[in-house]
Order: structure tokens, then sequence, then C-alpha cells
DNA sequence: CTGAAAGCGCTTACAG
DNA sequence: CTGAAAGCGCTTACAG
């Protein structure tokens, strides 16, 4: 840890005090071009380096922004990660990203660590299981949070997708196929959207007067692993459904490859569809049919909520923020059994 | 922006001087138990938050750890980067991440960025093409820095695999199957990793007398979009290849892909060996042959290198460290035609 | 348009 | 075992 020079510095060498020194930095207007041009060379003659840490403590307010991911093996996350931090990166943010691999213990302790180092706000996407006062004790530090994907009432501001419409689509496109026995696979009761998901699923059915057996509705891990598990489940049924639709594209990746395990493809034995449209489910065998809600949009969408809550330094308070996209079914040949021309390759 | 109670206000509470208090709060065995106790509850009472910023700054010294990342969207770099968190979050430290994407400017900005956070140290997998000078740059700025994956010189302390090694074996172990034409899909000249792995091909093509024709050597990205290049271009070569080693896993994603769309199999038409091992590897139709290294043993390493290397602050400088993992083979499917049973599944 | 002064919340010798 | 004092590198009224 080398101190190197300081505004001090700076103001000694450019014959100025260090309140220029530091006005000029901020590009203040008030100091005259001149004066601002020789602080400037001083700077870099010295080879002056900014200390974020020292102006956030006087000036009491940051630039860092903590970033709380639940699960980066699932790619959507990644590519909802990377969103956030392009935008955050051109507001002037810099930003804290904390991983917490869907453990409670590991979430508390990023949670006081990024309080501690005072950052300026928060977008977390919570782990299964965070206690429902959370976004309220967070709310109580003065930090504003943003929570995407993974709803927790409505008094926080909140971006993520309209799952229930997603799953009634991707639902109804099966049935659109002539499927009646329809399964699906990643149940997770007491999680909202695992509730949203499943209810977007049954709805439909019931839309259709399709009967749904207990069995078809399988719990197993949101993984690969579990998507092996539902495939074996399904085989095991009579009589036994001929579609599944996915809680995600990782669980619909294993459903795939079990499929090809048993020498059987997707598409033909079984419809599937996924959920998420990750990169890889255009790369799949066969290619992965899937909800699309557009990481990309939804990241920019949550760093754009948080930007907005930090501007607005005072004045009445403004409303919370809700904005659940809606998704599109992206059509490939897992659920159609039929190789779908890639657009542009 | 609220500010909270200080160790002023604890102190006040608790009836001792804040010198007292910043001395519980580091643990110091010099003040008395119960004094200690008296600050912590004073401390818990008022709901005190430790500002790690204000003590960075007096003390001199920072506990985070600056991590930038190539390319989060291969699943390997998240899977280094889930690891490296977890060894320094048990150090004590604080991981401030970045993803360049591959972009030198976005590079030199988080690197700025960073500086002026004051972190302690830095670990990093430099983006392609990325000057000569930087590490000694870094150096030059008293930042303790371990380059992971992609070397740059003897001067530094590096973390990565020997890839000419792995790409021995996998070459080796297509020979083994009786092929004598095979492809090397990735090319990418000019950078040292790839320069290592195509070295590991074309030494063990010529141990073994196999000649090697110049278009085998194919020049793609480094994406499943190349390895879907990477197909077409093999099938239009007579005679053709009838095995391929690529670059990585992301290249031999699009290589099952490509074969499966022309309804070909891997291991059948074409024997594919990837390298990284990613977890979808084992997931793929057919399941990939690949090198593995381990991600989670690499990040350790990483992080326990620079850790070791903030420990020694002051005595002789120690040895520059460099490790190179040496990668093992995993067989499946893709380049062997055969079901490998898979272990406790 | 610029400077002197106070202070952000801590840590760290130093003294007792 | 504890306290008084100085200071880390900045920003921000305030004065001129």
């Amino acid at each position: 840890m080398k101190s190197g020079p300081t505004i001090q510095d700076i103001a000694a060498s450019a014959g100025v005090s260090k309140s220029t020194v530091s006005l000029v930095l901020q590009e203040s207007p008030r100091i005259k071009a001149e004066t601002a041009e020789k602080v400037r060379e001083a700077a870099r003659a010295l080879g002056y380096v900014y200390n974020r840490g020292a102006a956030n403590l006087r000036g009491r307010r940051s630039t860092t922004i903590g970033m709380v991911i639940n699960d980066l093996t699932n790619p959507f996350f990644v590519e909802l990660l990377v969103a956030i931090e392009r935008v955050l990166a051109q507001a002037g943010y810099t930003t804290l990203m904390a991983h917490t691999a869907e453990s409670i213990e590991t979430q508390t302790r990023v949670l006081r660590s990024m309080r501690e180092q005072n950052v300026a706000g928060l977008i977390m996407s919570p782990a299964l299981g965070t206690p429902d006062n959370l976004p309220a004790e967070i709310q109580s530090w003065g930090v504003p949070l943003v929570l995407v994907m993974r709803p927790m009432g409505t008094n926080v501001d909140t971006v993520g997708v309209n799952n229930a419409h997603g799953f009634a689509l991707a639902t109804e496109h099966l049935i659109q196929q002539g499927h009646t026995r329809i399964a699906f696979a990643g149940n997770r009761k007491g999680y909202t959207v695992a509730n949203q998901r499943r209810e977007g699923y049954l709805s439909t059915m019931a839309r259709h007067d399709l009967s749904v057996s207990d069995e078809w509705i399988i719990d197993v891990e949101l993984t690969p692993k579990g998507g092996r598990d539902a495939v074996r489940a399904i085989f095991d049924m009579k009589p036994r459904p001929t579609a599944v639709v996915c809680y995600n594209d990782q669980v619909a990746f294993g459903v795939l490859h079990e499929l090809d395990r048993m020498g059987k493809r997707a598409g033909q034995a079984l419809a599937v569809v996924g959920c998420d449209n990750v990169v890889a489910a255009e790369h799949t065998n066969p290619p992965l049919t899937t909800l699309s809600a557009g990481a990309d949009k939804l990241g920019t969408m949550a760093s754009s909520t948080l930007l907005a809550r930090l501007e607005q330094t005072d004045g009445p308070k403004k409303p919370v923020i809700q904005y659940f996209a809606e998704p599109d079914l992206v059509i490939r040949e897992s659920s159609i059994g039929i190789r779908v021309p890639a657009k542009a390759d």
C-alpha cells in the first residue's frame, strides 16, 4: 500500500489551494479554464490517483452499487449481471458483485459487507428462502433496493417477468401441437416464482378442460440433474405425458440429455419447453423451445430503476415501481420435432 | 445516505473513549473483557454499522480485492470466479468483480476504477490483446497482481494450465482411436494460450509421423458459432479429417450442434474433444470428451497466491510464483462413439 | 474566481 | 488497561 500523491501535492505543484484542485477534479465550472488546465497538468505529471474512498467519506455519498446474485451457474443470471453492470458503469458507478449460491447465510454475510462498504444502492436477486422481511430491513438502512426476477411483496421496487403469462403461452403451444397429457418439471412449493409458473400451466390446462394428474407435477432440483430425474419419472408413468414444461432452461437441458441417453429425441418422444432462452438453448441437440423475456432488457430496466431512485434525493417519495416483462415463446425443434431454420447464421 | 451512529456515539453511550471502541471493534486483547462487552452492547443497541471506507482511509490498507474476468459467458470463468470469491471471502476480503468482455478499453476502465477504489490486490484474466507491459504497469502501482489462465511473461505471479500437455493428451487419445486426419478448431495466432494448445496438437501429430494439412488448422471464433463454422469447413475438405480437437468447450458445443443439425452424431461421423470440462459438458448430446484442469482448484490456487503475497508485507521480496496445473482427459461419448456410464448418477 | 477551515469516521502511536 | 491527539485524503459551506 504505497501512498502516492494527494490533492495537497498537486496544489503545491500547481501553486493553488487544495480546494481548487478538488473543484477541478470534479470538473466544476467555477474554476477558470487556465487554472484548471494547470492543475490537470500537475496531476498528470505527478501520476495522481483519485482516492474515491476519501471522497465518499467526506462527501457522504458513494458511487458503488452492490449486486447480489443467487446463482451464477445459471447463465441467465450471468446475462442479467452483464447487462446491469454495463448500464451502471456507463452512469459512472462501480459495481460490487457477490454470489450467494442460494445460501441465506452467504446472502446475510455479503449484505452486511456491502453495507459496511457503504453502497449507494443494491440490486438483488434473493436466494430461495429469503425471509419476507429482508427488503424492509434493507430499506430501513436507507439503502435503495431493486429486486430482480424474484418479487417479494409490493413495497419494494421490482423488475421481473410475468411468469404466469409465460407458462400459459408455453402450455398453450403444446396443446396446439395436440398434446393433452402435459407434465410440469420443477415444482417448488412456496416460492413465488415457482407458484406463478405452475399456475400459468395449471390454469391453461383447466381452460382447455384438460385434467392434470398429481404425478405430472414433478418436484425436482432446478438443475440439469433435476431434468434427468424428471424424464425417468415421466417414462414410469402410464399413461405417460407426451410433453413437459420445464421450470427453466437448466432443467430442460437435463431433460434433453436424458432423452438422448435413452436413445430418444426431444420433440418426438417427448415435447420439451424451457424458460429463460439462455444463449446455449440455441445450441442444444435438438435446439430448445423456450420462453424469452430478454435478460438484457431486464438488466437494463433494473439498473435504470435504481439509478432513478438514486437521483431522486429529496422531494416527495416516488411510488414503488414494479415492472414485469411479458415473455415471448421462441419455438425450436424440442417442442415440435421439426427443424426450424436458424435466422441469419 | 443516512449517517447512522459512529464510534463516537458508541463511546458516549458506553462511557469510554473512541480509541477504546475502535480497539474493541478490532477485537484487540488490550481491552478488558468487561469493557469490551459493555462497548459491544452499546454498539448493538445503537444499531452501529462499521464504516470500512473510513477505516481503510486511516489504516492505509484495504480489504477489498479486485477481480477482472475476460469472459463470463464462458461458464469456465464463472466456475473460476466462484472458487476465487469463496476463498477470499473466507479470508475476510471483499471482492470487487468486473467483466471486460474481451475489450481492452473496458479493461483499462475497470482497472483505473479499481485502483481508485484502493484495492489491496488484483486477480486478473486479461482480455485478448492486452499489451505486454500491463502487468509491469500494475505492479508499479504497488498493487500485487495474480494472473489466471493467461500467462504474460515470467515476472508476475501466474496460475494457469499446462496447455501443451493437455492438447497432447487430447491428440494422443484420438490417435489411439485410430484417427490419422485430425483437425484443430480455434486457432488464434499470436496469443500465448492458443499457441500452446496448437503446439500440443502439432507436436503430438509430428511425434506419430502424421502430417498435418494447413487447412486442418481452422481459424474460428472461440464460441459455439465458431464451432459450427469449423464443422462446415471440415466437411468441405477432402479427404476430410475424422476428428477435431477444439480450443475449448464453447467451440466444441458448436461442433456438436452443427453435427446434429446435419443429422450426424459426434463420436461417429466426427470424433470431438473439448477443453475446460465445464459442467454442461456432461449434459450435451452426446456428452463431451474434454480436458479438465479443475476450475475450483485453479481458483483456489490463484486466491492463495494473492493472499500469500498480501501477508508478506515486508522482508525480502519472495520470488515470482508460476503454477501450471496438469490437465486430465475426461473421456465421454463424443470422441469414441460409445456411451460411457456416468458414475453415481 | 479562489482560499482557509472544518470535518467525514475511523486508526494509531504515544502517554499515563 | 484506557484516553487525548493527530491525521488518512478528500469535500463543502463560507468568505472574500
